[in-house]
DNA sequence: CTATGGCACGGATT
DNA sequence: AATCCGTGCCATAG
């Protein structure tokens, strides 16, 4: 069935091929752009109207039948559900701060640079008369979004309180790249875990090791740590992994990525994902559902009444109606082509990485981009650009970004991380070596140092154990 | 002598 | 064509 819909969605032209290429790589936010513009400069392109599924609402796309609810019964339990779905809800994770910022303004931090991008978002909550504050502190930023001088200078130099400039400061650290505008990474990362409080839960201790574990959390200290905080060694653990995985010391760095930074906790929390991934109707026993998110309600299309209206129009616009038609149906048939692309590659990862979206990074099949630009029978930057910059949520909610299921060393670094949470005594690399090929992982001693060192565990001369309570 | 980190090479990715 | 990642070799620290 695929292979009949590859040979009616060929591109026919080298435009056609440019578009799609550039549609595939673009991230949801892109697309949502991307649309908008073509739909308020094309009067010849239409959102036609939404559907919904009548038994579960969902809102439905190209399928004239709900792909979940009319899917055939005899289908096998590997087959996954992949299709397009329109939303203009995102339903973002539950716990990332999209909820925060809901798409009421336009987000798109690549354009601006940082203190144009911060300023835009407060600037109409800001009274006049304080813009000016703003905008200096702004201007006094670093690559990191760090401000560089200090509040009673700041006061100082406008003649007004500090509590007025320490205000203005508390309102820039809560916009976009969150914290930025902090005095230090410890301090931004306070204001992120604050913002972050208010919708979920934050483990024990995680204020506090920012609070006053600085230096042994830069160092990956945790027995220490666990020491101080007078608690165990796990406590402090899922503190730090939560600290890392969700807050950014940086934040200027989150959008702007500064390449000389060797020491980045990266976080992608700012962004929806570009496919969600989930049992039907969150029923485990289900088979997978992929959506390919569409940031529009509806569906595009050429507007049928323009296409009548041309014939009467008149003979001097007749030919800028053309281009217009063209262009539309030149774009509808890019993303048709788009999405016919993304539901292949889907369609046949998450048959490959089924155990992996299920049960966790330890299953994951080594696959190569190559090896799938096979199967598909596309060229492998095809696939290149559609893993690039997307983002996935698995079904249990996390997102992460596509790129990690063709993540050579992922389940290596799993393995490796349980064998170390487990050790009874430090065990020196080359013991972890012959540990993980006796599961059945072959790596290099040398990579083991590296994979140690992207998990942040300090090498095993310098790891004590937990106060020997387990 | 052992355990690690730095540098460079080759294949994969972009 | 440029860049990233795993690995081997070597220097250094303990």
């Amino acid at each position: 069935m695929f292979q009949q819909q590859i040979q009616e969605t060929r591109p026919l032209t080298t435009a056609h091929l440019a578009q799609t290429m550039a549609l595939l790589h673009m991230t949801i936010e892109e697309i949502q752009q991307s649309i908008e513009k073509e739909l308020s400069s094309n009067p010849a392109l239409e959102l036609k109207e939404e559907r919904r599924c009548p038994t579960c609402q969902r809102l439905l796309g190209e399928h004239e039948p709900c792909p979940v609810c009319s899917r055939p019964q005899n289908i096998s339990e590997d087959e996954p559900v992949v299709f397009i779905s329109p939303r203009d809800d995102f339903s973002p994770r539950t716990d990332s701060y999209a909820e925060e910022y809901p798409d009421e303004r336009d987000l798109s931090p690549t354009v601006d640079d940082l203190p144009t991008y911060v300023l835009r978002q407060i600037a109409l909550e800001l009274p006049a008369q304080d813009r000016p504050l703003v905008a200096y502190m702004l201007a006094h930023l670093d690559d990191d979004g760090f401000l560089t001088i200090d509040l009673v200078e700041i006061a100082m130099y406008f003649h007004v309180p500090l509590s007025k400039i320490q205000q203005l400061k508390r309102m820039i650290q809560r916009a976009d790249p969150l914290g930025v505008c902090s005095s230090s990474p410890q301090e931004a990362m306070l204001v992120q875990l604050e913002l972050l409080a208010e919708t979920i839960a934050v483990p024990n201790f995680a204020y506090e090791i920012i609070q006053d574990g600085m230096a042994f959390l830069t160092k990956r200290q945790f027995n220490e740590l666990a020491h101080q905080f007078n608690t165990s060694l796990s406590n402090i653990q899922d503190a730090v992994s939560y600290i890392s995985d969700n807050l950014n010391p940086f934040p200027g760095r989150s959008h702007w990525g500064d390449v000389r930074d060797p020491v980045k906790i990266s976080v992608e929390v700012f962004h929806r994902p570009d496919i969600i991934i989930g049992h039907i109707n969150d029923d485990p026993e289900m088979p997978l559902a992929v959506e390919i998110i569409m940031p529009i309600g509806g569906t595009l299309r050429v507007n049928p009444l323009f296409r009548k209206a041309i014939k009467k129009a008149p003979t001097e616009q007749k030919e800028t109606w053309k281009q217009d038609i063209d262009r539309a149906s030149l774009f509808v048939k890019c993303l048709q082509q788009r999405n016919h692309t993304m539901k292949r590659l889907m369609y046949n990862l998450v048959k490959i990485q089924k155990d992996f979206i299920l049960q966790g990074p330890k299953y994951i099949q080594p696959i190569t981009r190559v090896q799938l630009s096979r199967v598909l029978d596309v060229h492998e930057s095809t696939i290149s650009r559609a893993v690039s910059n997307k983002t996935v949520q698995l079904p249990n909610k996390h997102i992460i970004p596509m790129a990690d299921f063709f993540d050579r060393s992922l389940n290596v670094r799993t393995v490796l991380r349980e064998i170390i949470a487990k050790e009874t005594k430090p065990l020196s690399d080359a013991k972890l070596v012959k540990l993980l090929s006796a599961k059945g992982y072959d790596v290099a001693r040398r990579t083991v140092a590296k994979y140690r060192a992207m998990e942040g565990i300090l090498p095993a001369h310098l790891r004590n154990l937990p106060n020997q309570t387990s």
